[in-house]
RNA sequence: GGCGCCAUGGUGUAAUUGGUUAACACGCCGCCCUCUCAAGGCGGAGAGUUCGGGUUCGAUCCCCGAUGGCGCUACCA
């Protein structure tokens, strides 16, 4: 026999197995964890069934500033126990989500497909112990007797029928290769509750919890035993989590007890909403983290503004919402976090983007922006100070960094594409036109060329042909950065420089 | 339906935890600046704190109820 151990790669489940046991490769303890009991140890744990969204980002964000503030640990597990819908490449995307905001891990990841061992036993210790019993019911016979409860308007939970079935009927029927799940046995009377730390006592009646599956009759466990086993074997401290998960706690709360493990503190934290106050979805656009990164928002504003949907750093930093990332990890507190769900508003991070491209120095924004120039296919042709010197002038007014690579495009090289709209505002007077080939060659002939210079050559050429400055200056705009929008134009002209602009207001 | 949670301008939040003309930011509107657009400066509209009852000298804050929203209600996570 093998130690009464039951072995998931024989078929048919559960059943003895000499083979696959061995007390090393089943024990599945962290042991390349150091002893960390007094600070906090605190999970992400997304399920590969989708790319990272934006409540899950903010849940991961929630983890590591707390980790980060406590200098505890962070631990990455991917929750892969749903076989039909994870996937590798899902795990990639979130991954890459999490990298992109910043939030690195410290163990993991580790992925619950390759820790059955460990919720099988859990499941038999939980059998030993009376506290988890056999389950035969099928599958059909279970959603049949849901239809007719909820037809005769009863809670459709399980009947529990299969506890009354003695352990010698359900080693037999095993035995005989029925399958077989396993269900947690919810005490029939008094109440689970626990203490959150952001919603305070919340309390169940036991008896609207119904003896939930642990183990399903395949032998993968579902959600509510392998989180529980492995919150436990990776000794964590503190749960946070999308408060959707509140009604899953007692559940939870049930198997720490009846395992005899000590509770973590739970924090829920509010959902994230739509503008139409739904749980957020694809309906209202981009969710993916990644579809941000695609419009060009900087990480660390994404960061910063995620930071602030549902969490507040108090009211001695309520005149303030821009933070450094360090300043988020110090002022980080679980006191913090609202109760109420947020709307993710668009326009506040449009906001927070537009203050962090601004605040960054050239130096900072140019691998940034020659990510969007690749995705472009697009090389400056200029050399590399003029690029930081130009990236500088044109930053505040940039949206977002893909702005780098589009309308600012002339600024950057010379080939580039005058906006139609532009023209018709300011070009769209032929005698203007005349007038610019004109000054091109009055600018030409000067020696100077400087933002007084040019300026001055300008006014007086307008002045002496009868028209006012302003009429060239935005003609000349958009023949220099085929954009109605610019900074001021005579910086723009030193930027790029007195040969470019000779000749791109001769070629208008 | 049952159970749970939540509720401050359009949005995110604050209000020394019962005593403020209910504050800040985003957004919106106007003015200034001006070569455009941002930025910036100045000013403005917008909530009497979902509603109704209590408790209290006094409620955004405490209690009860209602309403609304959200979540859970799987051999998904």
């Amino acid at each position: 026999m093998c130690g009464g151990r039951w072995c998931a790669m024989s078929l048919g489940w559960p059943r003895f197995c000499t083979r696959h046991f061995s007390p090393v490769a089943s024990k599945v303890t962290l042991n390349t964890m150091s002893d960390t009991s007094l600070t906090p140890r605190v999970r992400f744990a997304p399920s590969p069934t989708g790319y990272l969204h934006v409540g899950g980002a903010r849940t991961a964000l929630f983890n590591w500033l707390f980790a980060r503030h406590f200098g505890g640990t962070f631990i990455l597990r991917i929750e892969d126990t749903d076989f039909e819908r994870s996937s590798e490449e899902m795990v990639e995307g979130i991954l890459e989500g999490m990298r992109w905001i910043g939030l690195n891990w410290d163990e993991g990841p580790f992925y619950q497909s390759k820790r059955l061992d460990l919720y099988r036993q859990t499941a038999e210790k939980l059998i030993a112990s009376g506290h988890a019993y056999y389950c035969f019911c099928t599958k059909a016979e279970l959603e049949q007797r849901r239809a007719e409860a909820t037809a005769a308007g009863r809670p459709p939970m399980y009947d529990r029928r299969c506890r009354r079935v003695t352990q010698q009927d359900a080693a037999a029927r095993k035995a005989a290769g029925e399958a077989c799940a396993v269900r947690f046995a919810v005490p029939e009377e008094s109440t689970t509750s626990f203490d959150d730390a952001v919603f305070g006592k919340v309390e169940f009646a036991n008896s609207e919890i119904e003896d939930f599956v642990l183990l399903r009759s395949d032998g993968i466990p579902t959600y509510h035993l392998s989180v529980v086993a492995d919150d436990i074997d990776m000794r964590l401290t503190h749960i946070i989590r999308g408060a959707d998960h509140i009604s899953n706690t007692p559940k939870q709360v049930l198997q720490y007890r009846a395992l005899g493990a000590a509770l973590p503190v739970f924090a829920h934290v509010p959902l994230i909403l739509g503008p139409d106050k739904t749980r957020l979805s694809k309906r209202h656009g981009a969710t993916s983290v990644m579809a941000y990164k695609d419009m060009g928002i900087v990480p660390e504003a994404f960061r910063n503004f995620l930071a602030l949907l549902g969490w507040t750093p108090g009211p001695a930093h309520k005149d303030r919402e821009l933070f450094s990332s360090e300043e988020l990890v110090q002022l980080f507190s679980l006191e913090g976090i609202s109760k109420s769900n947020a709307v993710f508003d668009n326009d506040k991070l449009a906001w927070f983007n537009t203050e962090y491209i601004r605040s960054y120095p050239a130096e900072k924004l140019l691998p940034l922006i020659e990510e969007e120039w690749n995705k472009a296919g697009f090389t400056p042709e200029r050399q590399r100070e003029e690029t930081l010197a130009t990236i500088d002038l044109v930053k505040p007014r940039a949206r977002n960094l893909k702005d780098f690579a589009s309308a600012f495009r002339a600024y950057f090289s010379d080939t580039f594409e005058y906006d139609p709209a532009a023209i018709a505002k300011f070009l769209k007077d032929e005698t203007v036109r005349a007038l610019l080939i004109e000054l091109g060659a009055r600018y030409a002939a000067s020696p100077e060329f400087t933002e007084g210079s040019t300026e001055q050559i300008l006014r007086s050429f307008a002045e002496e042909k009868g028209i006012k400055a302003g009429v060239l200056i935005n003609g000349a705009r958009v023949a220099l950065t085929g954009q109605a929008v610019a900074p001021s134009l005579f910086a723009v002209m030193v930027n790029l420089g007195k040969e470019r602009v000779v000749k791109r207001l001769s070629t208008i």
